[in-house]
DNA sequence: CTGGATCCGCCACGATACTG
DNA sequence: CAGTATCGTGGCGGATCCAG
């Protein structure tokens, strides 16, 4: 992941694209299917989730099981490695709170 | 900010240009000068510097004071959200050191 | 149902040069 | 010293079509 940056910059490179880090919030709910996922994100296109679940898979941040049957079926679910960055997640969603209510003022 | 995404999403926004999550954490330390900002930052360009920073004060995150010298002179600092925020910045520091720990493996 | 392949526009970012 | 102006580039992300 490039150079010997600050580690806050390795980070937010696993966690920016589009909407990664609320994929993973949607995880630590519970394993979830590829369709369950795009329902859930309504504003992401096909490609995009695909890219980042292969990413975040890549990652070593979620794990993908795929079952040999017809139709296909594909659960994934949080690594452990994906259960300790989720509080920090969730810290950043309490901070994004914060910008949220001062933007309104 | 977009529309009414997840506040995840606000909060990487606010904090994902190059490096301004790294300002943020020197800033932490105490008030800085443009130049010292610079030194401290050895792979960022003067254009991408002076925007950040201009970003994070319109964002509410740091304070910047010029005095009407010359040379000209400018101090940048936290302001109170600022501070506020530096722990989870703190957290996502922990939480990137994993990613690069198991990057080695 | 779960994606991959392709094309393409837009914006973040980099490098360089210039100013008060 | 502390920036702005300008130009060029790469990659993210959107849309669409195709495949097993």
């Amino acid at each position: 992941m490039e150079k010997g940056y600050c580690p806050i910059d390795t980070f937010i490179n696993f966690v920016k694209g589009k909407r990664k880090a609320t994929i993973i919030l949607h995880l630590k709910q519970g394993t979830k299917r590829y369709k369950e996922l795009i329902q859930l994100l309504p504003d992401i296109s096909d490609r995009m989730l695909s890219k980042n679940l292969k990413e975040l898979e890549e990652a070593g941040i979620i794990n993908r099981k795929a079952y040999a049957v017809i139709p296909p079926k594909v659960e994934y679910s949080l690594t452990d490695l994906g259960d300790e960055i989720s509080p920090i997640l969730k810290s950043m969603f309490k901070g994004g709170r914060l910008f949220e209510k001062q933007i309104e003022e």
